[in-house]
RNA sequence: GGUGGGGUACUCAAGCGGCCAAAGAGGGCAGACUGUAAAUCUGCUGGCAAUAGCCUACGAGGGUUCGAAUCCUUCCCCCACCA
């Protein structure tokens, strides 16, 4: 078999390791594990890196741990991040991590006969700590020196921003997980983004200086556009793997509209599709850049992944009426079951038709506000139906499908849905 | 604790008594072009209202003034140096 550090160097997933020795420990399966941060209700496409790390090193039959950061997430790691974060309240952390638990659920095989994966949170033993017990036992075997010269924490020391002490002292944390998981299950190994680098060597330090054995960390780069800009953004808000926040058609389109500069590297990321499969897309991608086989691909691929088939046969129904012509033929129904992930309201009979179209695009929320519905209309990005109307224009009778639902839209790829009801 | 500098819209950043809903840049949204791309060009970018007008907004609260983001004062927060 091959070794699981050559498929992640082939794949574009390896950054660095801490030691060049880990490729000699990876020839038995060993314990490895990566954190999972609860600053939000799901994952997000970015945090989908890590995934299929681990998903690599579990085909190769390696155990993953996954941790999620029930403690920690209340302290919130500054790596890479430019200002002081907002604490989050017990209850959020709680939903985040049920959140986090369900998106990781999906992705890594849990049933696996010889090497199940794992999932943990850093609450059952973090949370047990008293802080003068965690300074007398943690604290102690660190040495502000070192701390002080990560990268993360000089950063901010020399921004505007500066730091507490709170955040300050976020790596020790994690550096302790790492004991822990050591401890409890041979934990050998932790993978991570680049940005990890210096919470991931406090770990290996620690555990080297009080269990004199040496474990190691790898980090994989950090995923970002061609522009340099930082990936799992569409219209300003971040693609989460979470149906609920960002619908299968959402997601599905976020793939589909890769650039085509992009697209090669993000195959070779979030597919497990064999290198000349890849080298064949990319070939396709150069002579016929417009058909985007590769986008198509990379978004059937991924979404059926996150969502299923039957997530992705809705996108892809989706995609093809939202692009493929007038919704004008289409019955209520079949637009309900289309849309069923877009983002709908409902209004009381006869309560639209006659009114302005900016009006109701306000109030269904396609627009923040009248102010900003008018502005798109006189943009000429406002349409009802299959119309682009003007600021003063009203919804007519013929916009709605079936006499029943209003289809609403601004630009050539938000909509929105109104129901009579 | 002392001294000095600072807190302006999503972000950075001008403004330092009226012409400020606040320059400029970035970001975002939309239009044209296109391949549901990139690049480019154009418009918009606090809210309500009919392009009048009104309301909310320049860290928070008081005050001076016909009039304050701009002046005074108290408080909160940040940064730097000193202790």
């Amino acid at each position: 078999m091959e070794s699981v550090l050559d498929i992640l160097k082939q794949r574009g997933l390896f950054d660095a390791v801490t030691s060049e020795e880990l490729a000699r420990t990876l020839r038995e399966p060993v314990t490895l594990y990566a954190g999972f941060d609860p600053s939000a209700p799901s994952l997000g496409v970015g945090n989908m890196v890590t995934l299929m790390v681990l998903s690599h090193f579990q085909r190769c039959g390696h155990r993953v741990v996954a941790l999620v950061g029930g403690a920690t997430g209340m302290i919130g790691d500054p790596s890479g991040k430019s200002a002081e974060r907002q604490l989050l309240g017990r209850e959020d952390i709680d939903r985040n991590v049920r959140g986090i638990t369900g998106n990781i659920s999906r992705f890594l095989d849990f049933e696996h006969p010889s090497a199940p994966a794992r999932l943990v949170n850093n609450e059952e033993w973090l949370g047990r700590f008293t802080f003068i017990e965690f300074l007398r036992d943690v604290g102690k075997h660190f040495r502000m020196g070192a701390m002080l010269s990560r990268d993360s924490v000089r950063a901010r020391l020399d921004s505007e921003g500066g730091m507490s002490f709170t955040e300050f002292s976020y790596a020790l944390l994690q550096a302790y997980d790492f004991l822990h998981l050591h401890d409890t299950c041979g934990c050998v190994l932790q993978v991570g983004g680049s940005d990890q680098w210096g919470n991931i060597t406090a770990g290996t330090d620690l555990v080297r200086r009080l269990r004199g054995r040496e474990v190691f960390g790898l980090t994989f780069p950090l995923l970002t556009d061609s522009a340099g800009q930082k990936f799992g953004k569409s219209e300003g808000n971040s693609v989460y793997l979470d149906a609920g926040m960002t619908s299968c058609y959402a997601f599905y389109q976020f793939f589909l509209r890769a650039a085509d500069s992009d697209v090669d590297r993000l195959l070779r990321v979030f597919t497990f599709l064999p290198e000349n499969e890849l080298a064949a897309l990319a070939e396709q991608t150069r002579t016929a850049p417009e058909k985007r086989e590769a986008q198509r691909t990379l978004a059937e691929e991924v979404t059926r992944m996150a969502h299923g088939r039957a997530g992705l046969e809705k996108a892809r129904r989706a995609s093809e009426v939202l692009f493929g012509g007038p919704v004008a033929g289409i019955a209520a129904d079949d637009a309900l079951e289309i849309f069923a992930h877009v983002p709908s309201t409902e209004a009381a009979r006869g309560g639209f038709v006659g009114r302005p179209v900016a009006e109701v695009a306000a109030e269904s929320g396609l627009c923040q506000s009248k102010s900003a519905a008018r502005r798109l209309a006189q943009s000429g990005g406002l349409y009802a139906g299959d119309r682009r109307v003007s600021q003063e224009d009203t919804v007519l009778e013929g916009d709605l499908l079936d006499g029943r639902l209003l289809v609403l839209r601004s630009g050539k790829k938000t909509f929105r849905l109104v129901k009579l009801v």
